[in-house]
DNA sequence: TTGATAGGCAAGTGTTCACCTGCCTATCGT
DNA sequence: ACGATAGGCAGGTGAACACTTGCCTATCAA
């Protein structure tokens, strides 16, 4: 759909997973938890942040490879390019 | 609020509110839903559309300015800067 | 093979939210 | 003053959603 993105981003939680993925790529599930729960206090469960990777992945947000029974996950900012071109801010004067 | 951006943005009909406001800025409220019911086949109500316009308000991305019965109302693009600037899309590599 | 690790699936709950109806205030033209 | 225009406030409803608990599958090391 189209409103994914926006849906994907409407989330304290998942702009935190976004974060912690940009600042490096490659993270397995267990390893977000573990950032999240450290580095911002978060309490949450597994599963919600398994609920979460999944509404950021079908957004396009995260990208995720299986290796064993480990999956990795990235992030693509393409998306993200989306909103900018829509309302074309860079060609408008603010007032 | 950090989030309210993010927020304004997850609705169907407020991303259609603020099309139609980078169209062409200077709004009253009745021009937005006349707007959004003739062009968009929107079929919403006054108050429904009174209340977005709100939450695009507190959100910073519609300014207003008030002359006698009327209200105008203007689209500032400036909020949806933060959003790529927290993730800095431009200096990724997509993979 | 057994136990530990990494992850997925599904039902239930409480809250938020978009939308409506109903009524009220304020400004303008005549 | 009176009717019409432009907008605001508040309660109520139904659906979407974040989060949990409980249980299941698959891979690796010993």
């Amino acid at each position: 759909m189209v409103g994914d993105v926006f849906h994907a981003l409407d989330d304290r939680t998942r702009r935190l997973v976004l974060d912690e993925l940009a600042a490096g790529d490659g993270k397995t599930l267990f390893e977000i938890c573990a950032l999240l729960t450290t580095r911002h206090g978060l309490g949450v469960t597994r599963q919600t942040i398994s609920q979460h990777l999944g509404v950021l992945e079908s957004a396009g947000l995260v990208v995720t490879e299986r290796r064993g029974r480990c999956k990795f996950h990235y992030f693509n900012p393409e998306p993200l390019a989306e909103i900018a071109r829509r309302w074309h801010t860079e060609e408008r004067t603010q007032r």
